[in-house]
DNA sequence: CTGTATCCCCAGAGATACTG
DNA sequence: CAGTATCTCTGGGGATACAG
C-alpha cells in the first residue's frame, strides 16, 4: 500500500471515464492520434459500421470534453475537419500502458487475435 | 505518426474497455488493490450507494475476466473474500498514468475537485 | 459532404424484498 | 453475511430518411 497513491483521487477519472467509455471513443481518439486531421466520411468509413448519428454524438461529446478541435470550412461542398486537442494528444499518450497491458494479456488468454483483426474487428489495425 | 504504434491492435483494449468502462469497476480495482482482500459488505459500504445486485453483477464480470479472484470460506455466517489477482494488480498500475493525466486535467480546468471529493462523490479518497 | 430528425430497442443499472 | 429474485426504467446506440 504505497503511501502516494493513498492521495490519488478517483473523480475526474471518473469523470473522463464516462467519456471514453462511449462505444468508438477510444478509436476515434487514436485514429486522430495517428492522422493529425481527418474528415467526417473518413473517421466514418474507417470506423466501419458506426452511424452518423452515433459520431456526431460522440464528436460532439469529445468537442465538448476539449479533446478534439472542429473546424468547419465555408466551402460548396463543405468541409469539416477534425483534430485532436493538446489535451487530447496527452489522453493518446496516457492510455499507452493500458493498451500495452491489454495486448499483453490478450496474447496470453488466446493466440488468435491476429486473425480476428485481419478481418473486420479491427479496422484501425490497418488504418493507423 | 510513430512507426512503433502503427502496429498496435485496439482489439484486446476494446475488450477491455467493455469491462472497466462499467459504473464501479475501476473503483472496486482501485479500492482492490489498496487493500489485499475485502468482504462483500466492505465493498458496499465503502462503495455508498451501490447495490448488492449491481455490486454481484460486476464483482462476477471481474472474475470472469480474470481481474478478481474470490475466496468463499465454509463458515456460519458465510465469509467470503475478494482480492485482486495478478492480473488485476498489473491493470491497476496500467491505469496510473490514465488517472495522473485526469488529475492534471481537472485540475487545470477547475478548481473545486477537492471540495466535492471530501464530501460524497469520491468515498475512495477517504477509503483507500 | 456533413450532418439532423425520428423512431426503436434492449442491456445496464437501480430499488426492493427475500433466502441459505 | 452474502448474496438472489423481480421489477422497473432510462438513455445509449443503431437504422433510416431527410436537409443545408
Amino acid at each position: 500500500m504505497e503511501k502516494d497513491s493513498n492521495r490519488i483521487c478517483l473523480c475526474p477519472l471518473e469523470g473522463i471515464i464516462t467519456t471514453i467509455s462511449k462505444k468508438w471513443a477510444i478509436l476515434v481518439i487514436s485514429i486522430l492520434g495517428h492522422h493529425e486531421r481527418l474528415r467526417f466520411n473518413d473517421i466514418m468509413t474507417t470506423l466501419e459500421g458506426i452511424s452518423p448519428k452515433s459520431l456526431t454524438d460522440l464528436l460532439k461529446e469529445l468537442q465538448r470534453t476539449c479533446l478534439v478541435r472542429r473546424e468547419a470550412f465555408s466551402e460548396i461542398p463543405p468541409r469539416v475537419e477534425y483534430s485532436l486537442t493538446d489535451d487530447g494528444k496527452q489522453l493518446c499518450k496516457a492510455i499507452i500502458p493500458l493498451i500495452q497491458w491489454a495486448e499483453k494479456r490478450d496474447n496470453l488468454h488466446s493466440k488468435n487475435c491476429n486473425a480476428t483483426c485481419q478481418s473486420t474487428c479491427c479496422p484501425s489495425k490497418r488504418d493507423i
